[in-house]
Parts: structure tokens; sequence; C-alpha cells
DNA sequence: GGGGCTGCTGACAACAATGTCAATATATGC
DNA sequence: GCATATATTGACATTGTTGTCAGCAGCCCC
């Protein structure tokens, strides 16, 4: 009665792309807290095992998931800070949004599982942005007033911050104010930001 | 032979106290993955059901545990921010520092498990500090100068949100870009915010 | 000092989670 | 076609975790 299925046979690079898919979906929806195997593979639509087979245990599985999620936020953070066109604002949108979709949700995950950073390599991504955005601000400043090098790190580290804490936190500081936890009040936030870095960077 | 231990018998308010504080110490030390009834009760030198006693469940525990963080939260900012005497940096360190001690983990904790932050109620702290902050601003401008009300507002968001994200990725981020992950460096980061605050004020 | 309220515990129940293993199915190379 | 490699699975083992329950033991009150 039941045909049955003809079982798949993925590449080992098509069943781990399945699986961190899935885990990630999953995170987002309810939270890195209970993320089962079971879970996984039911929404997957493959067995456990599977998952045991192409990550060794269930903690190789949470590396690789971390690891993405950092590679994730490079390849979204380099663009979106370091395109030489757009406007602030427009980067400072790309930034805040770079967070979405549990992105940000799960970097926190990663910073609860290792409180001190040493198991995830940091890369050098903050340096490179820090690169490329002071290069542009000495390109556009006046001759003989070129900026702090400092002082571009500063500023690189308070734009991280703020949107990695905004994305975590900010609908629930925006309803402890008394404001609405709307895209509007998001996008006035971003867009007072940006004026107030302009108007620094003016001097 | 074996001395039979005279069995405490604690207040309720003892007994959840207790619990709550253990419970606190261990998250702060690994992380609230692997936070287990067994676990704390052995650290503060009780059993399991005790728990189950004072809170109903799990559940009730992890709950009285985030309603704990968001309060304390509370009791730190409010009187960081709020004082009429500090400098600007003072406050600074008191609001960065309010997030020690795992503070920040156990409310990035509570953002995995409560993302649209439905369950916790926010209260109106940063409206209360706002408004303290407002007043402030508002008598040390120059007369019919007064300062935008939301510009107060996005300006506690900012320093609300940074502060919070620096607590969670901070030293990852130094490290990331290639400085020295120390308090100097912190401290640096929030003497250059505050003066990036005060000239904004200062139009 | 005796009785009752209830904080507290040990033992157990029930279940869920990760991990193991032998067996099967599918693709690839010859 | 046949053999080999390995992705995949069902069944099972093991361990750990939450939750239940009956009974013990301090403390208060009379």
């Amino acid at each position: 009665m039941q045909a049955s299925v003809k079982r798949l046979r993925r590449t080992p690079e098509e069943a781990r792309r399945l699986i961190l898919d899935t885990a990630q979906e999953l995170i987002a929806r309810s939270g890195p807290e209970g993320l089962r195997l079971q879970e996984i593979a039911a929404a997957a639509g493959i067995s456990h095992p599977l998952i045991l087979h192409h990550f060794g245990s269930r903690e190789g599985l949470v590396r690789a998931l971390v690891q993405q999620a950092v590679d994730e936020l490079r390849d979204k953070l380099i663009p979106a800070m370091g395109s030489a066109e757009s406007s602030l604002e427009q980067e400072f949108d790309q930034v805040f949004d770079a967070y979405r979709d549990g992105l940000a949700q799960r970097l926190a995950w990663l910073a609860t599982i290792d409180p001190t950073g040493e198991a995830i390599s940091p890369a050098a991504v903050m340096r490179d942005i820090a690169d490329s955005l002071h290069a542009r601000r000495a390109a556009a400043a006046p001759a003989g007033d070129a900026p702090d090098r400092a002082d571009t790190e500063m500023l690189v580290h308070l734009i991280a911050v703020a949107a990695f804490g905004d994305a975590i936190v900010g609908r629930r500081l925006w309803r402890s104010a008394g404001l609405p936890a709307t895209d509007d009040t998001d996008g006035r936030f971003r867009r007072w930001l940006a004026a107030l870095i302009r108007e620094h960077s003016l001097r």
C-alpha cells in the first residue's frame, strides 16, 4: 500500500547544509534553548543519527552553528560598512538589518556558550572594517586634517555594539520607554544616530 | 558514628533567595545552557525537590530568575543614570558596570527565551530614566533653548543598547579589531562615547 | 510538652535526550 | 552488471532530568 519512498542520498555538503539551515530556522523560531536532535531531524525530514553521522556529536553541531553565525555576520557586515558609495543612513540600515532573522540571537547564544570568546576565532573583521572606513574618512576630510585612527576604531565599535544591542533588547526598551515598538521607532533611532555620527565627523 | 546533621529549616523567602543566588552563580560561571536542578541543589547544599517545592517547576524557577535579572538591572540603572551630581563619565562607568557579573548574559538569555518580550513586564524604567535626564538637560540648557524630548529618549536608548552590546560582544570585537581586550580599552571607549555625547548636547 | 503546620528529603517513576550499531539503500567506478 | 564506499535508517542502550510522593523534622503556639 505505502509506496516505499526512495531514500535520498545527498552529498555530505548538501546534508550538512540542510541540517544547519533547518537548525537555524528552529533557533530563530523558538530559541536555542530547546534545540533537540530529534526535532531538527523531524523538521529536516531525516533521522537523527544522520546528524550525528555528519557532525560527530551534538556539540559538533553547535560548534558548526555558531561558526556559521560568525561567518554570516562577517559576510553581511563587510559589504554594509565597507561600501564607499552609500550614504550613512543606508549603511546604518544595512548594519542594523544584518542582525535580523535571529542572527543577533544566535550570536548572543554564542556569547552565553562561550563567554570568554576563545573557542571561536574572531578573525580580523573589525580591523578590516575600520581600515576601510578610515580610508574613506581620510579621503573625505580636508587636506591636513585627517581624522584620528583611534576615533574611527571607536566609531566602528559603537555602531557594532549599538546595532547588536538594539537587535536584542531594542524593542523591549522602547516599550519600557513608553514608545511604540515599531519599525518607525527603529528607523527614527537609526536616523538620529546617523545624524549624531555625521555631526561628530564634521567636528 | 556520623553525627546526624541538624536539618536546616529556612523561611520561604530565605530558601528562595538561596536558590536564586546559587542559580545565578552557576549561570555566571558556565552559562544558562547547562542549568540543572540537581546541579543547583548540590551547589546550594539542598535537595532538588526543594527547588520544585518553592518554584513549582523548572519553568517557574526560570521565570523567577529572569524577573530578578530585570529587577536588578532597574535597581542599578536608575541610580546610575538618574543622579544629578555625578559627571557624565562617572555615570557611564556606572551604567557599563551595571552589566557586570553576568547580568548582561542573563538578560541575553532572557532574550533568547522570550524573544518577543511579552512574558516579562518591562515596567516603565526607561521612561523614568528619560524623564530624569530630560529634566536635568532642560535645567542645564540656556533659557529658551530646551532640548527636544525625543532627543533625550534617543540618547537614553543609545546608551542602554551600547552598554548592553558592549558587555556581551565588546571584548570579542576589540580582539577582532586587533586591540587589546583590557579594562583600559573599555575605559577609553566609555570616555570617547562620553565626549561624543557631551559634544552633541552642547550643539 | 504536645500537636499541627510546613520546610525538607530520599526513593522512585516516567520520560526524553544523546549516542551506538548492525543493516540497508544508493551512487559511483570498473 | 558487479563491487565498493558510504549516506542513511530503525532499533536499542544508556544516561540524565524533571517531577511525584510519602514520610521525617524543625518551629510555633497553646
